[in-house]
DNA sequence: ATGAAAGCGCTAACAA
DNA sequence: TTGTTAGCGCTTTCAT
């Protein structure tokens, strides 16, 4: 059985309220030894607060709720993490929940985290706009982070696409490509046309005509990149670099290139976006653009923060930038090879020394 | 403000008591009609049940907590989303905590969660085994999954690494392969004897010779897998055939492979571990072993529930079997390549007709 | 079949 | 500076 305020309160000889000051740093005066002796005895006693009955009586509970279509997409993973890193400074605890695009579950979900209490909502990743009103009944605090955006909330954290594009580009021009291919994401969404302006503009600024022609477009999976790549490369006038929308369409690229015979990366140079895991072990290892995944959740979870306390009430979208990251695919000077030793994260180093009922694999 | 079992009594002219007797579908007997009646002004006064209060009244919440190390790494995301989906069937909202291998933040980490009442714990692929102490004082219910395993703590669910290494060389074995290199994982970890126990017993099972030789050891990364694929190749007598113990390093075989002009999978049969997504689009695909971490988590989950309905109180330790993906890099028959378009998901139909502030990218 | 009321652990308004 | 007490929303015992 817990131990509870009251025991605290018995074994020191004082009333629950004043245990409950000292406990909380209350701004109601408490003798100074009185509260040293309070919270030596808690200590002693084990005694834990009690966040249910806390929550019941403020009306309010530590939580924040994470809801996304599917915690196993690596962007999605990386949001929730930097969210939770976020919160957890604030002594918030993150309920996640997965909806697998069912707006229906979304809404059951917010039924579900209104009944506990919960303070606000990120929703990270999740790519449909039906459960709006449920949050309109609840009205919880909400913020959307890279998803779609329901009309009439206004919190939002987004990558800045615009800007990507124009490093990726912009790169690949410094490096003395004139002709510079684009294999751009699916055509309609946001991030294809921020990321096609960014190479537009880049190109003018550089003097250099947009031809339509090295444009191509592909759903994010290497088979596209495949075929798209092809499709430049076979051009009249082929480019001498590509730019992927994704890393996964800039492997394609690379297979396309090997199957010609080209070199890589002296016949043709590829920047990827994204920096999954593929772009540092694939051969030649990928230059690409990050999706700040982990910082969008952070700034997530601070924009969901000012909003608890009623700071940032006015519109805000938030756009985080991404950085280049710059390996072998382009010919650029870079240390990160794949055949550069890797040092052994922490976990390893622990790993090695008491691995005796070890399980990983 | 939410709507309260009060509000709903008021409305239904009856005791609050009946009220919660019908919302509950309790043991006590309640009127069929007024039942009805209460349902129907519940739906329509938008009811939601305060789960705090009806916590801090049972004891226990409807929460159960996940400690990770880091649910970033892909195979801990897998096995959270397996807790999560088992879970959610019978009602419960899971709280997911990083550590980053801090003992010290494991057990603030369980001190919160006893502090919310939550019913057990679930310690997902945290590898240090610190943090027993704040366990037993607080005696929650809990089950370990795919880590290590602390004394006295007897419910537990990992992979069957054994099963798995017999699979991946009996796949070898099978296209008529007798001389089988393996490059086995870190040299005290369980899964690393484990896996090497597979191999032995499977090889003499088909008459072959265990060869010291053919086994040489790799920290699961890919320049180690392309170092000990080097040794294994150069050796008087190669192996035409390598068992790596997880993809990365079964990647690093095949620039090896490759590196020194051998036909992959003719001159070389490879099969990984894991599934990880390398395994799906890397030239050749990678037939390789399954580490069923989403499973795995479905099973802990099971477990964890079963304790918390005081079955299953005795010592158990589950193992999950993987099973083998066959692609290209042994040979053998397979439709799943690359170049295969995939299909589009759900998310990604969703997305084709929905895409005009989509983020997507 | 229904209601009245106690009480889960805590905080805060009010009293002393 | 400390104590007393009401009450958050709910379930459940006891009474009717």
């Amino acid at each position: 059985m817990p131990v509870t305020i009251r025991q605290v309160s018995e074994a020191a000889g004082v009333s629950v309220a004043t245990v409950s000051r000292a406990l909380n740093d209350s701004d109601h005066p408490v003798n100074a030894e009185t509260k040293q002796r309070i919270l030596d005895i808690a200590e002693k006693l084990g005694y834990h607060p009690n966040h249910i009955a806390r929550s019941l009586r403020a009306d309010r509970s530590p939580i924040i709720g994470i809801i996304c279509d599917d915690i196993t997409s690596p962007f999605t993973t990386m949001i929730v993490r930097g969210i939770q890193d976020r919160l957890k400074a604030d002594g918030y605890f993150c309920v996640v929940i997965n909806t697998d695009w069912d707006p229906i579950d979304e809404q059951r979900a917010i039924k579900d985290m209104a009944g506990y209490l919960i303070e606000g909502i990120i929703f990270a990743e999740t790519f449909h706009q039906f459960a709006s009103d449920e949050l309109n009944v609840n009205d919880k605090k909400c913020v959307f982070v890279h998803r779609l955006f329901p009309k009439g909330f206004p919190h939002s954290v987004i990558p800045d696409e615009l800007y990507g594009g124009r490093l990726a580009v912009n790169h690949l021009i410094q490096l003395g490509h004139r002709r510079i291919g684009y294999i751009n994401g699916s055509e309609d969404y946001y991030s294809s046309e921020e990321r096609l302006l960014g190479y537009k503009t880049i190109l003018k600024e550089n003097g250099i005509a947009f031809d339509p022609a090295l444009v191509e477009y592909g759903h994010f999976e290497v088979e596209q990149g495949y075929v798209a790549a092809n499709k430049l490369l076979e051009l009249p006038e082929p480019p001498t670099a590509i730019f992927a929308a994704n890393d996964l369409m800039a492997l394609g690229t690379i297979y396309a290139a090997q199957d010609k015979g080209l070199h890589l990366s002296d016949d043709l140079a590829i920047v990827g976006y994204d920096n999954q895991r593929i772009a540092t072990i694939s051969r030649p290892t990928l230059t690409t653009v990050t999706l700040p995944c982990f910082e969008m959740g952070q700034a997530s979870a601070e924009l969901l923060l000012a909003l608890l306390n009623n700071e940032a009430t006015d519109s805000q979208e938030i756009k985080i930038k991404g950085e280049l990251l710059i390996r072998e695919s382009c010919g650029a000077k870079t240390k990160d090879t794949v055949s550069a030793p890797k040092k052994p994260s922490r976990a390893d180093r622990f790993n090695l020394l008491n691995a005796q009922n070890d399980t990983k694999g």
